[in-house]
RNA sequence: GGGCGGAUAGCUCAGUCGGGAGAGCAGCUGCCUUACACGCAGCGGGUCGCAGGUUCGAGCCCUGUUCCGCCCA
């Protein structure tokens, strides 16, 4: 037996990562083959933005998606995990322009051709970085099957969607009210809408003359119309002043008309019950029908101008008058001032309100009337709704349910034209002689409608989202019926945020059902968003981001992914905290030391040679079988954090806590009689076993310590990766072990308790007498090596004695000139008292009337076995004290 | 305004069938015992946000309420 090993005293994270997954990925282990046996398994990948970098989000993401793809290609499912990017139409666009602000110039001095050239070239040099980041990750995709959402099969998809909605009536292109980002130049979709919540503003009062003075019943005359807004600069754009038509104070003037004092223009009192709140305000209302989603209905229902005043950049035009050409803020700041010259201002106060602006540029959204493209909602929203309540498609969490219902039972027409050079051009020509519009899967070089060619095609392109949602399938090859789509098609599970429900889960439902007839995934696990250890989102301003890469780096590929994966808890979001992965860095730690054990105990290891198996082999073996059972339901589950808990709890405090201090004894015994050499076989054996099994049982969490150990250990073949998952039933439960060794674990504790509490130093040698003590005789090297008993007898009290109750029975240590009586008078006391509490505890439950009569037997029963155990304790406790006195 | 989630040990969080409140970290005490001081052994620590209710029994179920966070309008 060597007494050292070759293998390196601490575990070389980094090394082990670089070495294993460039081999992983050379030998093609994650290619997935559509015509090989096994069940299918299938996740496609939440596509990155192409041009981004790993944030922490990703690392979460993806490290649970790799712990579930890992655990089923092991358990012998035909795995495979889709990796991608997406195009990120208006944030790339984005940052390429800045890239030319940079150099002066803007995207219209290079043209749209050259400017997507040079697109393309950034999303090439910068693309392939999230990638390679995400394989530092350790994740087991399958790169051969990497695809872009504007790569050459996925925009033909996109075509494909495109025109067969419009042929079917789904995709229409009309004027509407969208909202419109100034800065960014586009159309965005709701959902691109971000209220910025408690927003500090002005709501702002001023009048509006009436075109006549009216006169009241009783007399008084009124001669102008107070009305409020926060947008001062709109009361260009109106076209109507709205009261309720049942308000006293005003329902005698509408028909009438007010002056517009800065624009020459007469408009009129309207009245509208469904705008108007008479108790809010003055009561009166400004409409202005063009730049505000309410005031449009009002402008339908009333038949109102609809005066647009703005220009896409966000500065006042024509209809403005005198303001043409101001920006609208600064025209906001005009505007008051015209107005109270005009001795109208009628003052103004602090308002909080909900200030729309573009989840891109930031800038606040102006909501216009503009030529767009959308998708009609409601005929897609039912079945996707219908999927879900019928679990065609379930929710992890359920409650994640709600939210989808509820955006999907109040949808709108999704706006999917963007005013950007960047994405998939909309493939729809416009014809200027007949006006029609040609939309096609191939590029249209004459009108279908009069055969003209003086067509242009649709400059805008699509919504990102909308290549995104076809994800599922059009990773796999559609609209061409690909071996894939047919193995892997609906995929097993959708691993993502709670942030992209609407934007992309859902979308990907109803396009998986109306393109595929079928949902695209069985289960959407929903997982947290990952904070600051204060709880704080983490951001770019507040400078509080954590780089999974720097953690990577600091703590090592194995800890990281076991340290989200323990903090991976239903429901919660994950707080990032350094102290817990260097838990999970002393955990790697543990493995490793406990593993270098084995390996030295290893190389005199004959798997040939006979072997019995101690009560601690076939002890452990259960426990790990048992284990096993519980990490495969939590990974069945989606349990992500007991998955964690259970590798750890098993490994740190059954293995290397209990077996392999157990098996030392056996070990390193001398005794050369085939007893005891065939003992050391079963103890080598079962050390084998538990890294053999353990090993693969870590694998999805920690791929690189366990590939590690795979290669390693002895009588292993290939890789890890491939192994067989651990099975249960391969352990079965051994009542008997269990209950022995369980009967030594009690003893041991015990005995180091008194210890500890009488101040005796660990080192101590002592006796042990009592009745029975056939099982702890029979383990005297445990109590020996465990809990330095080096003479175990039977007998009763004799002499100075502290005693120690094991399941009901005393055990008598003798302590002659070792420690004064007092200290052991102390101890027994306190854990009279203790006792007394208990079964104080107790008497009073099994007291009650009611409890004895109500609760079931199996209770009950249960609770007096616990109460005469308790009571068997108190004796033997007060036995000893007694003895003392 | 509507909806959802959270509140459990000093900190971060588990607690699945309603049946005697758990883990990790931190803390305290003692140990350099040859796998591991990135360790070993032992200990202390709780009004389960608050108030009611159901029940023999509530951290868990019901009602109300406070605070924090998020989503939608």
């Amino acid at each position: 037996m060597a007494l050292e090993t070759d293998l390196p005293r601490t575990y070389d994270s980094h090394g082990a990562a670089a070495l294993i997954s460039d081999r992983w990925e050379r030998d093609g282990l994650f290619i997935a083959d559509p015509d090989a046996p096994g069940k299918p398994y299938s996740i496609v990948i939440p596509p990155p933005n192409v041009t981004g970098r790993l944030h922490m989000g990703h690392a979460l993401n993806n490290t649970l998606q790799d712990v579930l793809i890992r655990y089923k290609r092991m358990d012998g499912y035909n795995a495979l995990w889709v990796p991608g990017t997406d195009h990120a139409g208006i944030a790339t666009q984005w940052i390429v322009e800045k890239q030319l602000a940079a150099e002066g110039r803007t995207r219209h001095d290079l043209g749209r051709e050259r400017f997507e050239e040079r697109v393309w070239a950034w999303k090439d040099e910068s693309g392939g970085m999230i990638t390679q980041q995400l394989r530092r990750l350790g994740v087991s995709c399958d790169w051969s099957r990497e695809r872009f959402t504007m790569d050459e099969g996925l925009s033909r998809a996109v075509r494909e969607v495109f025109v067969r909605y419009y042929e079917e009536g789904l995709i229409y292109r009309a004027e509407r009210m969208i909202n419109w980002d100034p800065v960014g130049m586009t159309a965005l979709s709701d959902l691109e809408v971000e209220a910025e919540e408690n927003h500090k503003a002005e709501l702002w009062s001023f009048a509006y003359p009436l075109s006549t003075p009216s006169v009241m019943a009783d007399g008084t005359e009124i001669t102008e119309i107070v009305v409020a807004t926060t947008r001062p600069e709109t009361m260009l754009g109106d076209t109507a002043v709205a009261v309720h038509p049942d308000d006293p104070r005003y329902k005698h003037l509408i028909g009438q008309t007010v002056d517009h004092p800065i624009v020459d223009r007469k408009i009129p009192i309207v009245g509208d019950a469904i705008l108007v709140d008479p108790e809010f305000g003055t009561g009166a209302v400004k409409v202005t029908p063009a730049h505000d989603f309410n005031d449009f209905e009002v402008g339908k229902r009333h038949d109102l101008p609809f005066l647009n005043m703005l220009n896409l950049d966000g500065t006042v035009n024509a209809v403005g008058g005198p303001f043409e050409g101001v920006d609208r803020f600064e025209a906001r700041k005009a505007v008051k001032a015209r107005v109270a010259e005009l001795g109208l201002d009628r003052g103004s106060k602090p308002h909080l309100m909900a200030l729309p602006r573009s989840q891109r540029s930031g800038s606040p959204v102006e909501p216009m009337i503009s030529t767009q493209w959308f998708v009609k909602m409601k005929p897609l929203a039912g079945p996707a709704l219908a999927a879900v309540e019928h679990g065609s498609t379930r929710f992890v969490p359920d409650g994640w349910r709600n939210t989808y219902n509820a955006w999907l039972r109040d949808i709108r027409d999704w706006c999917i034209s963007r005013q950007l050079w960047w994405g998939h051009q909309i493939p729809a020509w416009h014809c200027s002689a007949c006006q029609h519009t040609t939309v096609s899967r191939e590029d249209a070089t004459v009108c279908e409608g009069c055969g003209s060619a003086s067509i242009v095609q649709d400059p805008d392109v699509l919504d990102t989202w909308f290549s995104s949602a076809l994800w599922p399938f059009s990773t796999m090859g559609w609209p061409d019926k690909t071996a894939d789509l047919a193995k892997y098609y609906p995929t097993s599970v959708l691993i993502t945020g709670f942030d992209i429900i609407f934007f992309w889960v859902a979308r990907m439902i109803f396009s998986g059902q109306h393109f595929m007839g079928e949902v695209p995934f069985d289960d959407v696990y929903i997982h947290a968003l990952v904070r600051d250890e204060h709880g704080q989102k983490m951001s770019k301003t507040k400078g509080n981001v954590v780089d999974p890469l720097d953690m990577i780096e600091k703590f090592g590929c194995d800890a990281f992914r076991m340290t989200l994966v323990a903090m991976a808890a239903q429901g919660r979001d994950i707080l990032w905290n350094e102290a817990r992965a260097d838990g999970y860095v002393k955990f790697t730690n543990k493995i490793w030391q406990a593993f270098r054990f084995t390996m030295m105990h290893l190389d005199a290891y004959d798997p040939t040679a006979p072997r019995t198996e101690s009560a601690y082999d076939r002890w452990i073996l259960a426990r790990l079988g048992a284990a096993v059972g519980r990490v495969r339901r939590a990974l069945d589950t989606y349990r992500f954090d007991e998955v964690g808990r259970e590798l750890y709890a098993f490994t740190w405090s059954e293995l290397c806590d209990w077996f392999l201090e157990l098996s030392k004894g056996p070990l390193y015994s001398d005794d050369a009689s085939p007893e005891a050499e065939a003992a050391r076989q079963g103890a080598r054996h079962t050390l084998w076993t538990c890294f053999h099994t353990l090993s693969r049982l870590l694998h999805p969490v920690m791929p690189f310590l366990s590939e590690t150990i795979w290669k390693t250990l002895p009588g292993t073949e290939g890789t890890v990766a491939t192994a067989a998952f651990p099975v249960a039933s391969d352990f079965p439960d051994d009542p008997g072990a269990l209950e022995e060794v369980a009967h030594v674990q009690e003893a041991i504790v015990a005995i180091r308790r008194i210890k500890a509490d009488m101040g005796l130093s660990p080192k101590v040698e002592l006796s042990l007498r009592g009745a029975e003590v056939a099982t702890l005789s029979k383990h005297a090297g445990a109590m020996r090596d465990l809990a330095r008993v080096v003479d175990i007898a039977e007998g009763g009290r004799d002499g100075v004695c502290a005693t120690a109750v094991v399941r009901g029975r005393e055990l008598y240590i003798p302590l002659e000139g070792v420690i004064d009586i007092a200290a052991e008078r102390a101890r027994l006391d306190k854990e009279l008292a203790r006792s007394d509490k208990d079964i104080g505890a107790l008497e009073k439950r099994l007291g009650n009337a009611g409890f004895v009569a109500k609760a079931p037997a199996k209770v009950v029963d249960g609770f007096r076995a616990k109460l005469e155990t308790a009571r068997e304790r108190r004796a033997a406790l007060a036995a000893a004290r007694e003895n003392l006195a």
